[in-house]
DNA sequence: TCAGTTTTGGACTGAGAAGTCCAAACGACC
DNA sequence: GGTCGTTTGGACTTCTCAGTCCAAAACTGA
């Protein structure tokens, strides 16, 4: 832990630091919070935040009067990193083009070893402090899905997919079958990481599956 | 919870005792530790399982020598409860009706906002405890894997399910299917229990996806 | 250089919880 | 009724942790 020149809150002057002292002191902490909740859920102590984040404990409750202040502003900044997942997807693309992009996007974000972690932690707090548990949903999971409804709507008023009517609960199934056991397994810790050709056959499995389920006759194969 | 009769550890002795002393000791602490683990997490204190156990504290500290091992051999116990989710149903029915029958089952007792709960603590727990979650895995989900997975291969020697060969991962994005956000709401909290009308639509919905994604074209529609 | 602010380390308080100990009460069995 | 093992309550020890306090050091801006 050697370091060299320490800096002020507000100010960006140059200098020679190690990389955990570029940041404001607020934004290291609450980076260092949110690797040491991943990892050890609720349970860390706030001097292990305050040593990760290279600060005093006083500092700490500075800036954050509490343990819970701290935890649901990570939360809350967090949050934000987490959204457009499906994005700048044009609707020109082949349906199946498109959600085999979607799947592969979630493998390798949101079925990561480190969102898992975040995940299993969000789920722990959630007990704790419910709100947090659903403003995670609003902002991710649900976000998704809807995004995701959107789209399939749109597919099928240009004939291109047919799911009966119901493309919410068609964005859940898709959404389903790109999670299917994935998520649960690391939840529990048992999960082995993905490799590369296991996410594209998965990716690919998955809007396969679902474009036999909705695709219309012409598309389906 | 009226009762009659309490037992002692050893004897089947009779006699007049408050319903939460009809067990033993041993069983009533198990049954209370389930609970109030399911309820609290790993964090509640062991004065208040003692309480709710009906027993002292010693008596439980003589039964359990410390709140891991109550804790792992309450999961244990559980374990047990836990399996035969497919069992005794029978080759003859139309995948659908079977795959609709396992959908449901799962609805009604997988997904309950009681064993949704007793998942999350679990979840909770094999951070600190890996091997609970793998524990956990081994007899859950992945047993309704196989099971599920031998049927499906079964269903498709006969000619009356088509999956590419792959049973494995067919099995996986049924669950998948079933699951689909359920699972994620209710860890989250946001769940709200489903109504007898709404499981039996999904239900439905699932074994029809899955028909239309794996079915032979002779049961497609 | 100097005044004002922030950071730091470290000691401290208070609360809660794991686990132990013990004397008294209880229950089972003979 | 008497004996032996168990249960009980409750006091007790030890630890960990959230949160506070304070005096000394460091940094900032002028």
């Amino acid at each position: 832990m050697g370091n060299v020149i320490a800096m002020s809150r507000n100010s960006a002057a140059a200098a020679t630091l190690s990389p955990s002292q570029l940041a404001s002191a607020k934004a290291r902490i609450l980076e260092a919070a949110a690797e040491m909740f991943r990892t050890h859920g609720y349970d860390v102590s706030m001097e292990a935040v305050a040593a990760a984040a290279n600060v005093s404990k006083q500092t700490l409750y500075n800036q954050f009067g509490s343990k819970e202040e701290l935890f649901k502003a990570m939360i809350a900044e967090r949050g934000a990193a987490m959204r457009a997942p499906l994005k700048a997807h044009a609707l020109v693309r082949h349906p199946r083009d498109m959600l085999t992009d979607v799947a592969r996007q979630y493998y390798t974000h949101a079925c990561s070893p480190h969102e898992i972690g975040y995940y299993r932690m969000i789920i722990g707090a959630s007990q704790q402090f419910p709100e947090i548990g659903a403003a995670y949903y609003e902002a991710g999971p649900k976000e998704m899905l809807e995004e995701l409804s959107n789209w399939i709507a749109r597919e099928e008023r240009l004939g291109r997919l047919d799911t009966g009517g119901d493309s919410k609960l068609a964005a859940e199934h898709f959404l389903g079958l790109i999670t299917a056991q994935i998520e649960a397994r690391g939840l529990l810790g048992v999960g082995t990481e993905m490799q590369p050709t296991e996410i594209e056959r998965r990716a690919r499995y998955c809007a396969e599956v679902f474009m036999r389920a909705f695709g219309p006759e012409s598309l389906l194969r």
